[in-house]
DNA sequence: CATAAAAACAGAATTGACTCAATTTTAGAA
DNA sequence: TTCTAAAATTGAGTCAATTCTGTTTTTATG
């Protein structure tokens, strides 16, 4: 069961997620017509609803792709943490924030939000809730890495924490992809600023 | 040119309100058709097009009325809040969660924000964009008033602490209605949890 | 090699939000 | 009252996502 069928298989999900991906780029999500892809991808329109249940599950694989290469960098600074509390924190929200706008536009981030909160039951809006609670495991983790250096005080609550900091900065980041003119370094500074607030409070 | 004329139009947006909020709930939003909700109210679809620009707008409308309730509720607390930091700001808190179920399901939360991210520059967009902002000054206020009494530290950044009080409640909102089941009362009690590190910062 | 079952495909048909040209209603002047 | 321009309403038509059903391709079996 591994000969021809599957190869076809992969094969057409990868040529569908191409055609999609240059699309979205080219024309935007509302204007990419699934007819379009299909032609693009040479399948037919029936085809790409084998695969996909619905045009925003096309889009979730391109923003899972996206964000896993996130996690991966991520994964350096938690190891290696810069030694200052502030600026541990600064750095990893740093990576999140300037690899976000590599493969994916602004109206595409907006679109993959919009989707994942309004049918968070749908494979998509499952992986995309799951993606958020990794990156918000990796702020946990390097927030405990920093405990166990002791840059931040034993007795706080990492978790709390953790979701503390992620919330904040995801909301932060879903008003500046609402704002096409909005830039990453005043996000960056804004949250700099309000996790002063935080950096005071957990440092030793 | 305020008679039968502007009657009509008064009379007329209130029927499609009401035809649109009774018929969210009872179907959910996507099940909801303009066409039904025409037919309730007694005009025609084109007709509700020359009301509201889309769909959406329609359950912007009631998701205003909804937040400008809350808002009116939240003055009592930043004008009179407890004697305590940590109470204070689970009063307020406590003020626009427990009302936000009043009106709109979580169904229709889950729409509202989407489309807010969505389409961040119609009426709804902005409109909800403001309502945020109005939310995040009113936590503000209180914060304030609670440096005023002599309650929270002077030298705390009460743009900022308000900016991340209010982010984070958003963000557990958010995911508080992307999950039908879960409960209001676990919902505070996350986010106290993860105030309790502010708290601590910044309490005399 | 046949061949039957399973899987995948194609594209026509359906559905529902939104638009637009034609018609009706209202306001105010003569 | 009668008339006219402006404002509002109407509903049939358009457009694009999604569904459905019959057909083709692949696999496994004798």
């Amino acid at each position: 069961m591994s000969g021809l069928r599957a190869r076809q298989k992969a094969d057409r999900h990868r040529r569908i997620i191409e055609a999609a991906a240059a699309l979205f780029r080219d024309t935007g999500y509302e204007g990419a017509k699934i007819e379009t892809i299909a032609a693009q991808a040479e399948v037919s329109v029936g085809t790409i609803y084998n695969y996909y249940q619905n045009k925003g599950d096309i889009l979730g694989a391109i923003v899972s792709m996206e964000v896993h290469e996130v996690l991966n960098a991520g994964q350096g600074v938690v190891a290696n943490p810069p030694a200052n509390v502030g600026d541990a924190l600064d750095t990893l929200l740093g990576i999140y924030i300037e690899h976000s706008l590599h493969y994916l536009s602004k109206g595409m981030w907006r679109q993959a939000m919009a989707i994942s909160t309004q049918l968070p039951d749908s494979p998509f809006g499952q992986a995309y809730t799951a993606l958020d609670r990794a990156l918000t495991e990796q702020i946990r983790a390097l927030i405990a890495r920093l405990q166990a250096i002791g840059l931040v005080r034993r007795d706080i609550d990492g978790q709390a924490l953790g979701e503390l900091v992620f919330n904040n900065m995801n909301m932060m980041f879903i008003e500046f992809v609402k704002r096409d003119e909005a830039r990453i370094a005043e996000l960056r500074a804004a949250i700099r600023r309000q996790n002063r607030i935080l950096v005071a409070a957990i440092a030793v």
